[in-house]
DNA sequence: CATTTTTTTTGCCATATGGCAAAAATTAAA
DNA sequence: TTTAATTTTTGCCATATGGCAAAAAAAATG
């Protein structure tokens, strides 16, 4: 809980009374391994946060590749935005790579707490922003750099993570094939 | 400007008179072609929207290439979202490949709209988390895709863009070598 | 353990794109 | 126009990544 309360206390600061307030709508919400917190071609119903355990969304390709487009480890926020907010049906699917702890508001407890919060809706505005810049930029870098660049970036953005995912999502994410990466990874070593 | 409440109605219907509003509030800018709307290390203080010309958003990489992130047409917004509501220098520079008009807002007139407009923010929001997922779904097929797709893909979202534009950003906008992209473009015609 | 099943690595060769530099074409300037 | 400056195309060869299929390794199962 305190790390989510961290993150959207870079972006305003919170009193502890609204602290309270989110903590108390805050559920949790258990996923085992191969479970989907939203599944293709349907609208989110939940604003999420990872606690434990990594997401990776994911897409089928024209071909039927699955295709992975980002992962979502611990104390990141797990949410399909133009789905939950405009209420469209999610071209993706958040799957769970692991088991997987995750805090979860509903619609509903969202609302409330732009009701009750003055300037929520701006904490979010600039959690979406940012997400926003930040995709504009890792993306700028995957179309530049060579796969070997990429890799190693990925290693360092997301330390460990590597270990914790199949080689196979982590190559689809990085737009090589799996083979490639694996030469890559024995290049390096 | 018609065209304007047209992109912001497909988010929420807008009332005759907060229309008015927002008319009231629009000032027109012009740029003349090389003119930067945002440079890098700014904070962005205007939230535009092209009306004529074409804008485009770059950066230099590590070994001072300059490369193009985005291009932004007619009817289409030019903000740094996260610069404009973070506060936060811009990393990108938002240069007018040729001679331009924008509607911009100033900070103050964006706060003046939330107050009066109910709901004005939420807009905002939805704009923003349209723009983050449609950029992941770019980004991914710019990844997976090979140049010579991804060129016909951007001549058929930018339809006769293509031509009011130097090779050597859209090249750069496209991940390759402007001699590559020659290449390809011989190879279709 | 022994056996399947799944994941990862390799080999061999094809193809796409890059690097560099010069030529050609286009555009701007005098 | 003629000349100069800029942009685009080409040639030649190097390198990165893909395609396909088999081998090897690792993980799951009985």
């Amino acid at each position: 809980m305190e790390e989510f309360i961290n993150c959207l206390s870079k972006y305003s600061t919170l009193s502890g009374q609204h602290i309270e307030l989110i903590t108390s709508k805050a559920k949790l919400l258990n996923l085992k391994k191969g479970d989907c917190f939203l599944e293709v071609g349907r609208v989110a119903k939940q604003f999420g946060f990872v606690m434990e355990g990594v997401l990776r969304v994911c897409w089928y390709n024209e071909i039927g590749e699955d295709i992975t487009r980002a992962f979502i480890p611990e104390y990141h926020f797990a949410l399909n935005v133009s789905s939950f907010n405009n209420e469209t049906p999610s071209e993706v699917c958040f799957e769970a790579i692991a088991n997987c702890k995750l805090l979860v508001f509903s619609k509903k407890d969202m609302a409330g707490l732009a009701n009750a919060i003055p300037g929520w809706n701006e904490i979010l505005l600039k959690i979406t922003a940012t997400a926003l810049t930040n995709k504009s930029k890792v993306s700028q870098n995957m179309l530049t750099q060579d796969a070997t660049t990429r890799y190693l970036e990925f290693l360092k953005i997301y330390p460990g993570l590597a270990n914790r995912i199949p080689l196979s999502a982590l190559a689809s994410y990085l737009g090589i094939k799996q083979s490639s990466l694996s030469r890559i990874r024995r290049k390096i070593i």
